[in-house]
RNA sequence: GCCCCAGUGGCGGAAUCGGUAGACGCAGCAGACUCAAAAUCUGCCGUUCGCAAGGACGUGUCCGUUCGAGUCGGACCUGGGGCACCA
């Protein structure tokens, strides 16, 4: 009698065995002697509340290959922590006056909970949180030693700043320009910022991309782009009539013959000089200042611009004089805020001269154009070509033409060649209360000091307010209030505190050695571990997060903390995977009388129901607002969606990213009361590429789902002790050999389709073998040997996937210990092996039959046995063959004609 | 606007090195079991012509390279992602 698999006792019971056993644990490196080391890390959350199924995908993904490596005899490194710090803390805390530390922590022990659930193989020992002063007070340590080595510095920067709330605003609180609370239009404000010098390693940073090479070359690209190099020259034009210069920035130089004006950023030191005394210029900035700063913004803005009177001399020609513009497509924070436009080779200028009638002539001849002929009117050339119209440059080709204007640069004293980079240094100061506070001191005599290391952890005030706007550290009554270390005078602290990516540039080394009091980590652990062999998370974090980590740990070597990582990368691989995607589900509006309508606090709502209502474009002046559903509150009738207790029709919605704000999420704790942990993990890695996004969808749960029932269903049919691992088989014939073949196979192709990723690929093969067994209906005891042998190479080929139905299946087929610590199967290579293949024969390139032959045949052998082939003599017919290709074991096609 | 990626049955996808296109799953169709349903099992399942054997067509479009192209090259179309107009 067959029952169903149970997963609401199987799962609990595993994963208090696992625990009770410890397995998960990470060995120490004495204890692992003789054992190779693997770190597998996922980029840890953010506990921003619960977790939903699309959460798990990231998580199920890093635990795969954790537990695979585990059983090919790693010591593996499986770690999890919180990004604990940030702003939702603290909005929390304002919205509804809960401490920021009491939600935080309340909510890392909900999710802490529902990650168990998974039965996922971490160490929990590890479990770090960034807003535990053990861990931050390292992270000021190390703060310290930056600024002492001079990666460290203050600077003034723009920020957005909130007039009414008095508050600086982080970029997603702002809302179409206001401030996402007041709704006050958001300024530009200069506040002195805490700099971290990443540009420092700019050189080292791009150049090591090339190193990574298991990191997907796309985030490579991202990041060799974010950085930016560019070679070019920076020179002086002379103003007429004054002794004052302009300094531009070119990559260009050989289309100089070719310029037709010189423009200023708006913000330029000269333009602002200039707009004191000429309205027509002081409107242009104030114009300009009107854009955003975001590309499409600026996509949509046309070019403009206003001549400021000056006029500057051509460097290689003093009596050719060019005008001096200000324009809005010029950056102030690139190059030197100024350049010269060459209309003919840069589409920007050309836009530009075009509009303002400047004149201008092409510089650069493209390959094949005619030199007599050849215009420029609306289209730019940027190409490479060869410089004519351009005096001593003609006749050079573009790259020879660059150095040449450069050397003439340099001897007329005009000029240099320089680097320039689009990397800039990374502002680290926040004015908020929920982060890692900055370990200085304002001193009136002594300027700005570090806090002494023994005063460190600079501890956040627990009785901080948050029912004003503002910086509730800044406006604590006492907490600022300090003695200078220096002179002991009365100082102030510091009440900025570190963005958060300075928590997550370093959690991944503080997991090597988590509980160390007296550094960040131990450098032998340290060295030990790292750098983790494979980093699992989203593609989101591909610049920002990767480059500072990246900063961070050459930064830790340089300063003496960090040991045994000579190329400063923390990450040697990387898997950037796609998200869960979901159905989204709407009310449908329905139109409502003005008089059905009331008010309630600030809200409306329908009267009697009191469905949030809102006011409508259509015949009736109101309507019921089409606010989103979850899931579980939508009922289908006969096709159609309802709300399940509105009885409102549903519209369905695109389909999107799991996330809070479109409800579109299915709740974890209820998917694996339902289905277990096992549904889950198995359904996220079926069916999508790992780097693709995987829809989640109720026929996919089903699938799994009957999957699971499958496989515990043929494993109990079998009823006894499958064979062990290399036991001699009773004899091995038709069918039972055939399945034993498959099994070998599946071994090798799991195991390569783990290694790389191809989880999906990795689950259609654990299929396969599934439909094999079941299709195998011999009692005899050769069948049962084969039978046994392919139940327990499935368990264990499914134990990273399925842990918990891998575990029961291990133990009814009569193994000892857990599938999980078992090592990985080995395929017998002579059953794995091919002994005859499958030939399709092609003549002219169509399949025109297929012959069987022994695997690595001799040509000859399968070279006669294609041309007697009966359909292929009846299309060879008449015709002579002139050639025959015989690829070994692959195909053999035939030139006939 | 610039840069990058992807387009394969009704759907998700497989084809790892240029060598049988459509593995595996989902959906669907037919049948078995059942009083019935669920579950399970068996078979079919790219389009098209054909009674059949078999043929023709088929991986976004067009062109090319090759004995042979989903895979390589060129041009284009569509969708997605990134972006700080980077001079």
């Amino acid at each position: 009698m067959s029952s169903r698999y149970n997963h609401r006792e199987t799962e609990p019971k595993w994963r208090a065995r696992w625990a009770e056993a410890g397995i998960d644990r990470a060995l120490t490196p004495e204890a692992a002697k003789g054992k190779k080391k693997a770190y597998v890390l996922e980029m840890f959350p953010y506990p921003s509340g619960r977790i939903h199924v699309g959460h798990s995908r990231n998580y199920t993904m890093g635990d795969v290959i954790a537990r695979f490596r585990r059983s090919n005899g790693y010591n593996v490194l499986h770690p999890m922590g919180w990004d604990a710090f940030g702003l939702p803390a603290e909005n929390a805390a304002i919205e509804r006056g809960i401490h920021p530390n009491g939600w935080t922590y309340e909510n890392i022990a909900a999710m802490r909970e529902q990650l168990k659930l998974l039965g996922l193989a971490i160490d929990w020992s590890r479990e770090l949180a960034t807003c535990d002063p053990a861990y931050y007070k390292h992270q000021q340590a190390m703060f310290l030693a930056f600024w002492r080595k001079g990666l460290v510095y203050r600077k003034k920067q723009k920020v957005n700043w909130d007039p009414v709330d008095n508050t600086v605003l982080a970029n997603e609180q702002v809302v179409d320009g206001r401030g996402w609370r007041s709704g006050a239009p958001v300024e530009t404000r200069e506040l002195e910022q805490w700099m971290f010098k990443v540009t420092a390693y700019a050189e080292d940073l791009l150049n090591a991309l090339e190193q990574l090479t298991k990191w997907p070359d796309k985030v490579r690209l991202m990041q060799s782009n974010w950085i930016g190099k560019s070679q070019g020259a920076r020179f002086k034009f002379d103003i007429v009539g004054s002794a004052e210069k302009i300094e531009v920035f070119t990559t260009r130089p050989d289309t100089l013959f070719g310029a037709s004006f010189v423009a200023l950023a708006p913000d330029h030191p000269l333009t602002k000089q200039i707009a004191a005394t000429n309205p027509a210029v002081a409107d242009f900035i104030a114009k300009a200042g009107q854009l955003g700063t975001s590309e499409a913004d600026i996509e949509k803005a046309e070019k403009f611009g206003v001549d400021l009177g000056l006029r500057v001399k051509h460097p290689f020609d003093e009596t050719w004089e060019l005008p001096v513009w200000a324009a809005n497509f010029v950056l102030s924070t690139y190059g030197t805020g100024a350049i010269f436009g060459s209309p003919a080779g840069d589409q920007r200028d050309l836009d530009f001269a075009n509009k303002y009638a400047l004149p201008f002539k092409p510089v650069v001849l493209p390959p094949g154009a005619d030199a007599a002929t050849y215009t420029v009117t609306k289209e730019a050339y940027t190409e490479d070509g060869v410089i004519y119209n351009s005096s001593f440059l003609d006749g050079l080709p573009t790259r020879d033409a660059i150095k040449r204007a450069i050397e003439e640069l340099v001897k007329l004293g005009k000029g240099e060649a320089t680097t320039q980079w689009r990397l800039r240094d990374w502002g680290v100061s926040r004015q908020r209360y929920w982060g890692c506070p900055i370990p200085a001191i304002h001193c009136a005599k002594c300027g700005v000091v570090p806090v002494p290391e023994k005063d460190l952890p600079v501890l956040l005030p627990d009785d901080a307010t948050f029912d004003k706007p503002g910086n509730p550290l800044a406006r604590h009554p006492t907490w600022k209030h300090v003695t200078c270390p220096a002179c002991g005078g009365a100082a102030e602290r510091e009440t900025d505190t570190l963005d958060t990516f300075v928590d997550s540039s370093w959690y991944f080394a503080r997991f090597t050695d988590p509980n160390n009091d007296s550094a960040p980590f131990d450098k032998d652990l340290a060295a030990y571990w790292l750098p983790v062999d494979q980093y699992v998370g989203g593609v989101e974090h591909a610049v920002l997060h990767l480059l500072y980590a990246r900063f961070f740990t050459r930064a830790m070597r340089d300063c003496g903390f960090l040991d045994g990582l000579a190329d400063g990368e923390p990450f040697k691989s990387l898997f950037t995977q796609g998200m869960v995607v979901h159905e989204t589900y709407r009310r449908t509006p329905r139109p409502l009388q003005a008089d059905h309508v009331e008010r309630k606090g600030d809200r409306l709502v329908e009267k009697g129901t009191g469905f949030p209502a809102e006011k409508a474009d259509g015949a009736q002046p109101y309507r019921v607002s089409p606010i989103w559903l979850l899931p579980e509150e939508i009922e289908n009738r006969e096709g159609t969606l309802y709300e399940r207790d509105s009885l409102f029709r549903v519209e369905v919605g695109a389909i999107e990213k799991m996330s809070k704000s479109k409800k579109n999420v299915v709740d974890l704790d209820t998917f694996v009361t339902d289905f277990g942990a096992d549904v889950a993990r198995w359904f996220v890695l079926s069916d999508s590429p790992p780097e693709r996004d995987v829809e989640w969808t109720a026929s996919g749960v089903k699938g799994a789902w009957n999957f699971v029932q499958r496989v515990w269903t043929l494993t109990e049919a079998h009823g006894r002790p499958a064979p062990k691992p290399g036991a001699a088989a009773p004899g091995s014939a038709g069918d039972a050999h055939a399945l034993r073949q498959l099994a070998h196979r599946a071994i090798q192709s799991v195991t390569e389709d783990i290694e790389h990723f191809r989880f999906n690929v990795a689950v259609a093969r654990c299929y396969e073998l599934v439909n094999a067994i079941a299709k195998l209906k011999a009692a005899d005891e050769t069948a049962a040997f084969a039978r046994g042998e392919a139940l327990r190479i499935l368990a264990q080929l499914i134990s990273p996937f399925m842990p918990h139905l891998a575990e029961e299946c291990w133990e009814a087929l009569g193994m000892e210990g857990f599938v999980a610590t078992a090592p990985w199967p080995e395929a017998d290579p002579a059953l794995a092996a091919r002994t005859t293949v499958t030939l399709p024969i092609q003549v002219n390139g169509k399949r025109r039959g297929e012959i069987e032959a022994a695997a690595g045949a001799p040509e000859d052998e399968v070279r006669a046995l294609a041309l007697a082939h009966p359909t292929v003599a009846q299309f060879l017919a008449g015709q002579a063959v002139r050639k025959v290709i015989v690829v070994t074991d692959r195909i053999v096609n035939i030139v006939a004609g």
